[in-house]
DNA sequence: TTAAAAATGATAATGATTATTATTATCAAT
DNA sequence: ATTGATAATAATAATCATTATCATTTTTAA
């Protein structure tokens, strides 16, 4: 994989930003910051970003797909309300893929945690 | 909500079905037995389900949707080969919400845990 | 049984993602 | 620095799953 301006913008953009946001947003978000790129690039660059490890995707509740760069072993919490994706420490859930493969044998490469439910600003809202 | 052949007939054809089908593979499915149903009646009436609770969504890894019928708490095994879900007992992960509800504050309605790997069918034909 | 409400089938519309294609950028080896 | 091979890009068309529309049929409750 050689080298692009493109990808690094994008996942400067996504280190820079806590938000989770679908590739329809960074979009939006990188296009003041190189306003030639195309949305097909984006999308291109997320999927070769997810198949070399340095950023995953989550599926929202909507269908709609969100991308959250790696850095340390954590879960999600989305906002049944208003679709927002927050983080959940690692430390709600430890060691899951020791306990299935000692329960069913399966080795998992990956997990992903979710929880659904109305977040705190939702709540406060009604 | 009113009844219907089609939505008692989609429900029963999950039911008898372990295999966790997309709303197209249901439609298959459904179609021997009801030819003049249509795909949308399909997805209408999966959404309803999913609505009332008698029916669960799991997102597939290829951004496809799959249908689960509710019976008891369970978790998934996604094989990232033949895209199959594998249903993994409760057991492997036990009350998760009360250990987000007293880490984090925040309240889940519900929990989706699954996990990623090859599973042994595609491991063996390797 | 009859009218109102809900559900259906058929199909068009939508929207997210992927494929295509001509052009441009990258990079190792001259 | 230049070249050639390859990979990446922008723009846009194509694809495919899902949803909306609407005329017709079923269901339900009075």
């Amino acid at each position: 994989m050689n080298y692009s301006k493109q990808r690094e913008l994008i996942l400067d953009v996504l280190r820079q930003n806590p938000v989770h946001p679908t590739a329809d947003k960074l979009y939006e978000l990188v296009r003041p910051l190189m306003p030639s790129i195309s949305l097909a690039t984006v999308y291109r660059n997320l999927n070769l970003l997810v198949e070399c490890g340095a950023v995953r995707k989550i599926s929202g509740l909507d269908g709609s797909v969100h991308y959250d760069h790696c850095v340390e072993k954590h879960y999600h919490f989305i906002c049944t309300c208003c679709n927002k994706v927050y983080d959940v420490p690692y430390n709600v859930a430890q060691d899951l893929e020791l306990k299935l493969k000692s329960l069913t044998g399966l080795e998992a490469q990956s997990t992903e945690l979710t929880f659904k439910g109305l977040c705190s600003d939702c709540q406060n809202s009604n």
